[in-house]
This record gives structure tokens, sequence and C-alpha cells, in this order.
DNA sequence: AATTATATTAGAATCATTCTAATTTTTGAC
DNA sequence: GTCAAAAATTAGAATGATTCTAATATAATT
């Protein structure tokens, strides 16, 4: 058991649970990745790790509100997340539902436009689409 | 009836349809808007149109094919549509639900990322997030 | 140890969208 | 114009990702 991933969630303010941890190692014992909820499930499944899909959905949403992971606003139907956080953004293939990253000095914006009165930006995101 | 619609529908290669025209009159006759399936329904329900829900789902898949109007894609489970085809991106305000325009010369891309081989970009969106 | 707060769970519910298959309309050949 | 073929419309069912419900289990606090 690594331990770094228990620190990462104890850190966060959630509370250490077995299936937090179980998932968090999936997320987090290897390099970047990007998923989706049904990756996840599958992943669980092939390790029999017995954690059930609502609380798969609950842990991702949880783990993306304390910034342990970041999701990723697509056009598809499905929420992608990603377990890097640094700022930075993606081609998507969206023939073969593939997310590419990009660096974020490959492409900042010219400038910002402000937002209207009252408002702050609060993110953007940049979606190249290719083909 | 405004013969600019009938124009549009026919320039497109679409086959001229009473309820393709009836949608039409609703995006078209007017300034330009942003909206979802369920505005044009409820439109259509207002003015008694008796189209059915299929067919609104239909003719705006069919008007987004043949460029009479563009997807625009968001991380909301709606999709999304705009009547103007201008290169343009958009602030979203996820909490109202609104979309606001952001012109393209107000934010475009300081260079733009090189495609993974054999790819090429096809489009991309800015979504600013503001709250 | 008892109490309160939070997590997990199976299964039902939701909701935008797509699909199905029957019917109707449009188009093009004659 | 008539008729066959192609395309569009429709009601309602199906889909599929996600959220909700409400019962049970686990963690934290007193």
């Amino acid at each position: 058991m690594k331990n770094f991933i228990k620190k990462k969630i104890e850190n966060s303010g959630l509370r250490l649970t077995s299936q937090r941890v179980k998932i968090a190692q999936i997320l987090f014992d290897g390099p970047h990745m990007h998923f989706t909820a049904e990756h996840i499930k599958l992943e669980v499944e092939k390790k029999k790790l017995n954690i059930s899909l609502a609380t798969i959905y609950n842990a991702l949403r949880d783990f993306n509100e304390k910034n342990l992971i970041h999701q990723i606003k697509l056009e598809s139907a499905r929420n992608w997340y990603d377990t890097c956080l640094e700022d930075h953004h993606h081609f998507y293939n969206s023939k073969t539902q593939q997310l590419i990253d990009i660096k974020k000095n490959e492409i900042s914006l010219k400038k910002y436009p402000s937002p209207p009165n009252g408002f702050k930006i609060k993110k953007y995101d940049v979606i190249i689409e290719i083909e």
C-alpha cells in the first residue's frame, strides 16, 4: 500500500474509507491518466474490488470537488477526468474517444476577454477536435 | 412567410418540409440565438405547431450537419446550438445556464499546437466558465 | 460504549437523446 | 399527372450516463 495515496485522501479533507483508497490506487498508482466512470468500473471489476457503481460515481465527484482530479468538459455524454492537475488543454478525437494532452505553453490565449459585469472567470477550457 | 428561410433549407440540400420550415422560422426569424432542443420544443408548443419531439431533434441534427446552425459543446448534459455561424467563442454561466458570445478577435490563440501525426484540426472551442 | 455524522449500496428514477417501425410526404421517372 | 422509390415524420419504446432513495454499514466524537 502506497502511503502517499492515503495522505492524498486525508489531506483533502475526505474520510479515509477502503473504497476511496482502492479507487485512488487505480487513479494515482501510475502515470497520469484520462478516464471516465466506466473505465474505473471496469478496472474495479477486473480486480474484483467489489465497489458499487454508485460509490465509484460518488468518489469521482468527491475527488473532483477536492481537487484530487479534474473533470474535463467534453461534448460527449460521458464525464471525463484527468489525474494531471497542471494547467493544460486537450486534443479530443471524437471518433476514437481519445484525449491527448496539449502543454499549457503550446496554446495560451493572446488576451483574455473581460467577463460580463459582476462575474469572474472560473476557468477556461480549450478543446481542439481532431480527425 | 419569409422566403430566405425556405431558401436556406433548400440551398443546404435538405428537403423542404413544413416542419423544417416552421422550426427554421423559430430559429432565423429574428436576432441570433443560443438554444437547446428543449427551447424549441417549448416554442413549438406555445405556437401550437404540432411538431413531434423526434422531428425537432432530427431537424436540429440535420441543420447542424448542413451548417445552418452550429452545435456548441458544453459540459452540460444538454446540447446547445447557435444560429450565429461566425467564428467566435462563449462565456458559459453554469449556474444560470446562460451563454454569452465572445467575439473572435477577443480571444484568438497565440499559436496552434500541431495535432498528432495523421490528424488535422477540425475545430477548436474555447469555453470560459464564469461565476 | 454510545451517539452522531458520513459512506456505501442495490436498485429505482431521471432525463436528454436515439431508435424502431409504421405512416406520410416528397421526389423523380415515365 | 401518376406511380414507385426515397426520405421525413411520428408515437412511443429503448438507451445510457448519472443521480436519487432509503436502508445498512462504517467512521468520528462524546
